[in-house]
DNA sequence: CATACATGAATTTTT
DNA sequence: TTCATGTATG
């Protein structure tokens, strides 16, 4: 995936690569090769003599930053891209706070909390609120984080008592946050930028480290990050942005900004050339990924909406296949057609009959209930898929308790992890006596844990809250110490067991959950996460480590806990070799497939429209844009499916296509194509259809299916 | 206070 | 359909 077509860069790429010297805002339309634009340029920012630790690129995922660093390894070697800066915004955050931090009152291991956590402390502060609630106020109060709005200046801008009451509680919020030595996800953008333009040393410091700034996925900003990168690359009369700045790259795409949702704005880049008057732009046009048809839809499409920047995709793979349209009675009906047209696919029986595997293909949709269904009947075919977007199993709030018992046990300095475990099952340990321990270990400079053995804490905290402390001090000593002596899946299962019961976990679930089902449910994901790590501990045999069926070796229970991250984020990436993959539209951006289906799109759906809220204009030219970004996301063939009658709550209503389906002017592409191309085109069809069914006469599969499948392609 | 039933509402997601 | 919250009843 994402291999450049081309062997060299073309002109505007290469442009884009030499473009040393000022600031330069690369528009990388879809395809249009912009990874490669940013490691070449990388490689050439080294060749012109700035040392690899000089280099920044921000990315805004992990996953996007590990491939980042991955492309540059191939580029520069394995020594130069070893300490290339290439992280998220949030890392390079952790990182600033971590170094200079306590000049905003930070000690350096403060702890980073969770959405999970941040509801918990939320709901606490509204004095026990709702979950609904207190999920409202997290989303409010980190929109205005995002917009660089502290809680004052928010309520002052504050337009009715909703948001008043969420102005409070963010002072709270923010209050408490200092106290247990915390910070959330959207402090790490924040506090960073604070102490930049408080700090004129460290704004200094952090100007002086870096030569040269990259930015990936531009137009995904918040206006909070855009700041901090004024602050990074300096210059002006106030030390941001203007005349004097550091050079930088910025790379985006206007047409693919879609998250606007969660506080991005495309305002970034239009401020972009008059914060920065010598900001050279240069627009990739040539994409790399998709077929004549495929690119002609999605740039009819994306001419609905008003542009920032003059930007047109071209594209030199021939015309392919035309856009292929769907009509379905329902849902069940569109999930049939689509596993049929996978079959189809994969039995190589339309397109130029090259040979598809089940991960050349993708089912993309607008939500994630979506993807039941496709489920169900993908199962039912027998289709190995993945569904990626959904909420992880090492999400889920009874994984997520036990892996912080673990990081405390491998390391008692996790605040956050120390948070979580102390509190969970309730131990009687509350918010007043953790706020108490958070303030005294924040005066010392220590962590939690180190905290709770002082001999002085007693001044600060009542015996009672002490003894439960210790108590809990104590028990993690010993789960420690045991950890360490116990290894073999036998004995790991005994004491990960012996652990639950002390602390009463399966009590915990089902005192938590009010629906018995439910307890049981969490209390089995709890057993095959116990079970999972406990093979991990070797010993047994043919313990499948790693897709390897030796004996393996015995491990304590402590080392497999130290690697449980990274075990699990190997697990995660799941390498799961050939399957259909089905993403939610956002879930795909940066992703492509030879065979894409989009699924669903329907008026009400993609535009998605809520019940009582009407349409703005920004809120369709960004559907527009998420339409844009999955018909973009095929390589090879593309097929978009819509319902004609569509279920909403309990009754069916009647389903109307999108209008992005028409504004994809599918007939008069069809219409215009060349004769010779489409002569060719429909005797290659005919060519694969007749093949298909030698095939499938010679294969025992049973006729019916192969009937079904020709019939859903064609 | 706990359980049972009724009613109403349903995006997108990373750190 | 499913999930979560609210109300009524024991």
């Amino acid at each position: 995936m994402n291999a450049p077509a081309a062997p060299s860069l073309n002109p505007a790429q290469l442009e884009a690569v030499h473009h040393l010297s000022g600031p330069c805002l690369v528009l990388a339309g879809a395809g249009s090769g912009k990874t490669r634009v940013i490691t070449h340029k990388i490689a050439r920012l080294l060749h012109s003599g700035l040392a690899p630790r000089q280099i920044a690129a921000i990315t805004f995922t992990n996953k996007a930053a590990a491939e980042m660093r991955e492309r540059a390894r191939g580029l520069v070697g394995a020594r130069g891209a070893k300490d290339l800066v290439i992280s998220t915004f949030h890392s390079l955050g952790v990182r600033m706070l971590r170094s200079d931090g306590e000049r905003v009152g930070l000690k350096t291991n403060f702890s980073i909390l969770d959405s999970d956590d941040v509801l918990g402390v939320l709901r606490d502060c509204g004095g026990n609120t709702d979950n609904a609630l207190a999920r409202r106020w997290q989303w409010t109060i980190s929109l205005w984080k995002n917009q660089g709005l502290d809680a004052d200046a928010a309520e002052a801008a504050a337009a009715d008592d909703d948001q008043r009451v969420a102005a409070r509680v963010m002072r709270l919020y923010q209050e408490r946050l200092a106290a247990y030595q915390s910070v959330d996800f959207d402090d790490l953008i924040g506090l960073p930028l604070a102490l930049l333009k408080r700090d004129e040393e460290v704004r200094c410091k952090w100007q002086a480290m870096f030569g040269h700034v990259l930015v990936d996925e531009y137009q995904d900003t918040n206006a909070v990050q855009y700041e901090l990168l004024k602050a990074l690359v300096g210059g002006g009369p106030h030390g941001f942005g203007g005349a004097g700045s550091r050079p930088f790259t910025a790379v985006g795409d206007d047409d693919q900004s879609i998250y606007g949702w969660r506080g991005a704005t495309v305002e970034n880049l239009r401020r972009l050339p008059q914060d920065f008057p010598s900001l050279k732009v240069i627009p990739l046009e040539q994409n790399y990924r998709s077929t004549g048809h495929i690119l002609r839809a999605a740039n009819a499409v994306i001419a609905g909406n008003p542009k920032l920047f003059d930007k047109k995709l071209w594209s030199e793979l021939g015309e392919g296949e035309p856009v292929k349209v769907i009509e379905c009675d329902g849902e069940e009906h569109e999930a049939e057609r689509v596993v049929a047209r996978v079959q189809a696919l994969r039995a190589g029986r339309t397109g130029d009959g090259a040979a598809v595997k089940f991960a050349d293909i993708a089912v993309l949709y607008r939500a994630n209930h979506q993807a039941k269904v496709f489920e169900q009947k993908l199962r039912a075919a027998q289709i190995p898929y993945k569904v990626s977007g959904g909420t992880s199993y090492f999400d889920r709030a009874e994984i997520k308790d036990l892996c912080a018992w673990l990081r405390l046990i491998v390391n008692n300095d996790d605040d956050p992890a120390f948070l979580r475990a102390v509190t969970t099952p309730k131990r009687g340990i509350g918010h007043q006596t953790l706020a108490a321990l958070g303030e005294f270990a924040a005066k010392r400079k220590e962590s939690l844990f180190e905290a709770l053995f002082a001999p002085t804490l007693s001044a600060a905290l009542k015996g009672k809250a002490i003894d439960a402390l210790h108590e809990f001090g104590r028990y993690v000593n010993d789960l420690e110490y045991r950890a360490r002596h116990t290894s073999g899946a036998e004995d790991a299962r005994v004491y990960l067991m012996g652990w639950l019961k002390d602390i009463g976990y399966e009590q915990h679930l089902h005192d938590g959950e009010d629906s018995e089902k439910l307890a049981s449910a969490r209390w089995t994901n709890v057993l095959d996460f116990v079970d999972w790590i406990a093979r991990r501990c070797g010993g047994e045999t043919a313990a499948e480590v790693a897709g390897t069926v030796e004996e393996s070796e015995r491990r304590s229970v402590f080392d497999v806990a130290q690697t449980i991250s990274i075990i699990i984020s190997i697990a995660e990436r799941g390498e799961d070799g050939d399957v259909v993959t089905l993403s939610t539209l956002h879930a795909a951006k940066g992703l492509e497939w030879p065979h894409v289906v989009l699924a669903g799109v329907n008026e009400g759906l993609l535009p998605f429209k809520g019940s009582d809220e009407e349409m703005s204009a920004e809120r369709l030219q960004e559907e527009r844009r998420l339409m844009y970004v999955g018909i973009t996301r095929a390589q090879r063939t593309l097929a978009v499916s819509w319902l004609r009658r569509r279920k909403r709550g309990r009754e069916t209503v009647a389903g109307m296509a999108s209008r992005f389906i028409t504004e994809m002017k599918l007939d008069e592409a069809v219409a215009k194509e060349d004769p010779r191309e489409r002569l060719k085109r429909l005797r290659a069809e005919l060519v694969a259809r007749v093949q298909a069914s030698e095939h499938a006469a010679a294969a025992s599969s049973p006729a019916a299916l192969a009937r079904k499948a020709t019939e859903a392609s064609g």
